[in-house]
Order: C-alpha cells, then sequence, then structure tokens
DNA sequence: CATACGTGGTT
DNA sequence: TAACCAAGTAT
C-alpha cells in the first residue's frame, strides 16, 4: 500500500547524511513550487545586472527584503553602475543608505566600487575567487552572486538554506547556532551532481540556490512554519517526526538598549539629516552618557563612517 | 571561534 | 513588553 515510504524519516535523516535519490525528490519539489509562489523581485528580472545582484545581495545582509526594495530601487537610479557610485562621495552611500542597518556595508560598497573601476574595468568581477576578494563579500554573497548573476553553480549557504535542511533533512528545528563543517556538507550534497558537466543540472542547481532560500523565507520560516502550505512536507524529517522543539544551546539575542550600536545609529542618524558639518554640541543628545557618546563618535571615525572636521565639527564622509 | 555591528517588524 | 529574528561580514 505504501509505494513511497516518509521520504525525511526513511532516506535522509540516518546521520545527516541525505541519499541523492532523496535529495532529487526535494529539488525537483521546491525548484516546481519556487516556479509559482517565488516573488517578483526587481533584481530577478532577467535584465538586471550583475551590479544590481550584487547591491540586492549586500542590501539583504541581516535585512528584511520588504525593507530593502525601495533602498535598492533608489540606489539603481542614482548609481546604476559601479563606476557612478564610485564617483560619488562615500558619505552620500551612507545616506541613501538611510534606516537599512549595518551601515557599514554602504561605505564597503563604495569600496567595492573603487576596487571595481580600479582592478575590473568598472564591471563587477564574473569569478567567485574576485568576488569574494571584494570588501563587504562574504561566502554567502560571492557564492549568491556567481549563481544569480553569473549562472555559475556555486553552493549557496544563507540561513534560510541551512534551517530548510535542517529541518528537511536533519529532523532539528533550527540549525547550529553557527555554520558547520557538516552542514556544508550537506549544502553541497544537496546540489545536483553533475551541476559542473551537464547543463541542464548547472540550471538546476541555480533555480535550487534561490528555491530553497525562498522556501525557507515564506514558508520554512523560523517561528511559524506554515508546513500545511510546504511542498515537502511530507518528505521533511523535522515534520514526520511530529516536529520536535527545539534542543539546542540557548541562541544569545543581540543586546540593544542603552548599547554602543544605539548610540553609533543616532549619531548617524542626526549626522544623516544634517547637510552641513555639525557640531558636537547637536551630538551629545545622541545617549544619557557623554563618555559613551565620545566613545561612539571616535569608534564611528575610526570606521570611517563619519568624518572629523576643525572646531568640533563631525559629517558624512566627503 | 566569539563578538560587534543597525533597525524595525512580529510574536 | 521583551525577545526573537532577518539573503552576513570582519576581526
Amino acid at each position: 500500500m505504501v509505494s513511497e515510504p516518509a521520504g525525511g524519516a526513511q532516506g535522509a535523516a540516518h546521520g545527516g547524511v541525505p541519499d541523492p535519490v532523496t535529495m532529487e525528490r526535494l529539488r525537483r519539489r521546491v525548484n516546481g513550487w519556487y516556479a509559482q509562489a517565488g516573488r517578483a523581485l526587481p533584481w530577478r528580472e532577467q535584465d538586471c545586472s550583475p551590479w544590481g545582484v550584487l547591491l540586492s545581495e549586500v542590501m539583504a545582509q541581516q535585512t528584511p527584503l520588504s525593507r530593502v526594495e525601495p533602498v535598492w530601487r533608489d540606489w539603481m537610479e542614482h548609481w546604476p553602475t559601479p563606476s557612478s557610485l564610485a564617483a560619488a562621495a562615500p558619505g552620500e552611500a551612507v545616506r541613501a543608505w538611510g534606516r537599512l542597518g549595518y551601515p557599514r556595508r554602504a561605505l564597503r560598497l563604495h569600496e567595492a566600487a573603487t576596487v571595481m573601476v580600479e582592478r575590473h574595468r568598472g564591471e563587477v568581477p564574473n569569478t567567485p575567487a574576485e568576488l569574494l576578494a571584494l570588501p563587504g563579500v562574504g561566502a554567502y554573497t560571492a557564492a549568491a552572486v556567481a549563481s544569480f548573476a553569473f549562472r555559475i553553480p556555486e553552493v549557496v549557504v544563507d540561513t534560510n538554506v541551512r534551517r530548510v535542511l535542517a529541518r528537511t533533512v536533519e529532523g532539528k528545528a533550527l540549525p547550529h547556532v553557527t555554520l558547520t563543517r557538516a552542514e556544508s556538507d550537506l549544502a553541497l550534497r544537496a546540489m545536483p551532481a553533475q551541476r559542473h558537466t551537464a547543463p541542464s543540472a548547472r540550471a538546476e542547481a541555480n533555480v535550487w540556490n534561490v528555491a530553497v532560500m525562498e522556501l525557507g523565507a515564506l514558508v520554512c520560516v523560523a517561528r511559524g512554519p506554515r508546513c500545511a502550505d510546504c511542498p515537502v512536507a511530507d518528505l521533511c524529517a523535522w515534520n514526520t517526526a511530529g516536529r520536535p522543539a527545539y534542543d539546542g544551546p540557548p541562541r544569545r539575542g543581540q543586546a540593544w538598549h542603552g548599547t554602543d550600536r544605539q548610540v553609533r545609529g543616532e549619531i548617524l542618524r542626526r549626522l544623516r539629516e544634517q547637510h552641513r558639518p555639525v557640531h558636537r554640541s547637536h551630538l551629545d543628545g545622541a545617549g544619557p552618557d557623554p563618555v559613551q557618546v565620545l566613545r561612539c563618535l571616535d569608534s564611528l571615525v575610526a570606521d570611517g563612517l563619519v568624518e572629523p572636521l576643525s572646531h568640533n565639527r563631525f559629517r558624512l564622509p566627503a
């Protein structure tokens, strides 16, 4: 009567090593789901440039896409190429970053644009190694740009991929706190084996990269997963095991109130508003402790996010 | 390898 | 309301 055993428990969960047949079935389902459920984001358009893809990936680091999209459109309008951004003042990039968070990303994007002008003829480099060498581009972003912009089937591992694989293959509620070697191996095994030699496998690998991320973003979410809408619910080791609770080490939340992060953010918010140098007295209210405000101002200067001028004045870097 | 680094929406 | 979390990177 049973023509197809519960895939997760039978085919994938033992030792965390998925068998190729189970992985292929998983990929087919997820890729099919993506074809009908994936969002039409602007950087997924066929005619989006590699620069647009890179911009979207950096903006999306630790940041919800709903907040990324309007800023991405604004940047693409102002700076449609790496050379156009490189020609602007770095402070303008920081200002246009708005409230996306982690404003160092804006600075690194500007640095990366400069590198592209000086070393890559103003183009986004098309090899994983060259991408990885760009400021602000780490393992995830390099793989994502390679796959999405240049159709190079690198293994893309982000928080969504980790969570989907932890659940479907390993039967766990959430992945480890930090990316482990075992997870990287698993992500590699989840890719089509012939992706480097067969064009169809390469295409499948590139779709899988974006599809599994989309599944993690829309269905297999961290809190309140929508398993009823999941295309692989019957193959999922976690779901078929009754969705056991997370049992790993506690996850450290990020402190915020009263931290340097908050004060730095407030200082930068004030400088973004002003298009003229600001006196230090206007920054004092960025936090309750003057010593802390001074320390944060110094660290912002050290990071290159703030430029000190004479007479205790400051501005975004020119 | 642990920690710092923004911001705002959701639970 | 406090906590959690989001297409991570650099040190």
